[in-house]
DNA sequence: CGCGCTCTTGACGAACATCAAGCTCCGTGG
DNA sequence: CCACGGAGCTTGATGTTCGTCAAGAGCGCG
């Protein structure tokens, strides 16, 4: 039992890192977080973790690789409404909401731990800083769902894109998963389509574009952000609503 | 004193009855957020309620009027990424990310209650289950964004249009501000050309053939959802992501 | 070896932006 | 009482962005 707690301690360092980056966790806050921990899961690209129309019973934190959020629509058309990287509880919102309106799929193979939703309760109950850190993280999720909005809106394709490269990378680094502008990024044009709102074939022409503008290299996994200040500059990128701003909450 | 405070739960009705909707709501509750509240303001059609960039010492309730939460880009261009009501706490989202990433501005005449943040740490304190229906509230927010951006993504500014029309009717008749399928909107198509993503003068056509599709009427104010049923169904509206289900949260 | 998935390219059309102008309505001041 | 101006609504002409359809190329995998 203690050896697992210690296991899933580790797999929690993404979370404990993200979380800290906004404010400081105490050492009885991560072992509650740990102690809460049930089981480990393991998902295959392509597979859900979390299906629309369902009721979960606990909420699930991924601890490597790339998820996506999204919802289908009747004509068979999809769109995601986030990107979740390790360290990201991809359905807290189910904790409250209680039946999921959005399907939660899993881009690369990826592994995460889940969390029984009455062991949040009991950290509401008791914890209650703690819990301002787990609400905060949904109200991450909830300010990049309106930069995404205001990308969608305002933004071309191309934009819109570098856009969501720049808060990748921006994510990816503050949980030191990725530095000098670089990260592994094993996801299809295709998914990109679904991420940015536009169709593969456009997908493809705008990487192009920012290609032979000198942006980025992406060859096979690495993608590699040549010039990210005039990437930031082009894609209108303000790293504000990430919040990554350690002060009390 | 006590007269303030009777005033202040007149003006909570809309919001108690936005939660209730969701879950039970303790007398004990209802006396403690009407105890937080603080000031009284009056904001007119233009006005900012929440600036970009300001860090507020407390949160804004609406209790009356519509509002907008935006965003500006450098190009002067304008995206909202959701509408508020009476009932909807407009920056609970500052209360935890301290510096505000968007602007929140007045559409209508319309009124508020604020919250000092130093209260709300404190009901945090005391009130678990009040907490998890706050937090909830945000995560009502952030179902609404999702929504949002399937529609901005993957809808054409038709049916976009008339998603957001059928989203605010039902919002409004979930606190009784409306029914009969007819609401005040007095908001003008330039606003709405903002919550959509589109220019104002596609927002003419599209209300064009939305009210030669016998979908709607808006004279003036008043906007009547003539078939509300049809207009569901050209918008692909599934109303689940409300989250209209009073159950335990 | 052949199948399926992903990426790529071109031709064409639809959806929407932009520009420009004229309209109505309404409040304001002379 | 009317002239004026501004805000919002409406309309037409034109251009751009992006979707759709179709086809082929590269590549890994069974």
């Amino acid at each position: 039992m203690t050896s697992q707690i210690i296991e899933a301690a580790e797999l929690l360092q993404p979370m404990f890192r993200k979380l800290q980056q906004r404010d400081e966790l105490g050492d009885e806050e991560k072992r509650a977080i740990a102690e809460a921990a049930d089981q480990r899961l393991v998902f295959a690209p392509g597979d859900d973790l979390v299906a629309d129309g369902s009721r979960p019973e606990h909420s699930t934190l991924v601890t490597s690789g790339f998820t996506c959020r999204y919802k289908m629509l009747p004509n068979g058309s999809r769109q995601f409404t986030a990107i979740h990287l390790a360290g990201d509880f991809v359905d807290l919102h189910s904790f409250l909401l209680k039946e999921m309106d959005h399907s939660v799929g899993a881009l690369s193979h990826c592994t995460v731990i889940t969390f029984p939703h009455e062991r949040l309760v009991t950290i509401s109950q008791r914890f209650p800083h703690l819990t301002r850190m787990l609400w905060l993280s949904t109200l991450l999720d909830g300010a990049m769902h309106r930069e995404w909005l205001v990308g969608m809106g305002r933004l071309s394709a191309a934009q819109r894109t570098a856009h969501l490269l720049c808060e990748i990378y921006l994510r990816l680094a503050a949980i030191n998963l990725a530095r000098d502008n670089q990260f592994n990024f094993p996801i299809t044009q295709a998914s990109l389509a679904d991420a940015v709102g536009i169709s593969t074939v456009h997908v493809n022409r705008v990487l192009q574009e920012l290609r032979h503008g000198g942006y980025l290299a992406w060859d096979g996994g690495m993608l590699d952000l040549l010039d990210l200040d005039r990437l930031k500059a082009f894609a209108q990128f303000d790293e504000t609503y990430l919040h990554l701003v350690q002060e009390p909450r």
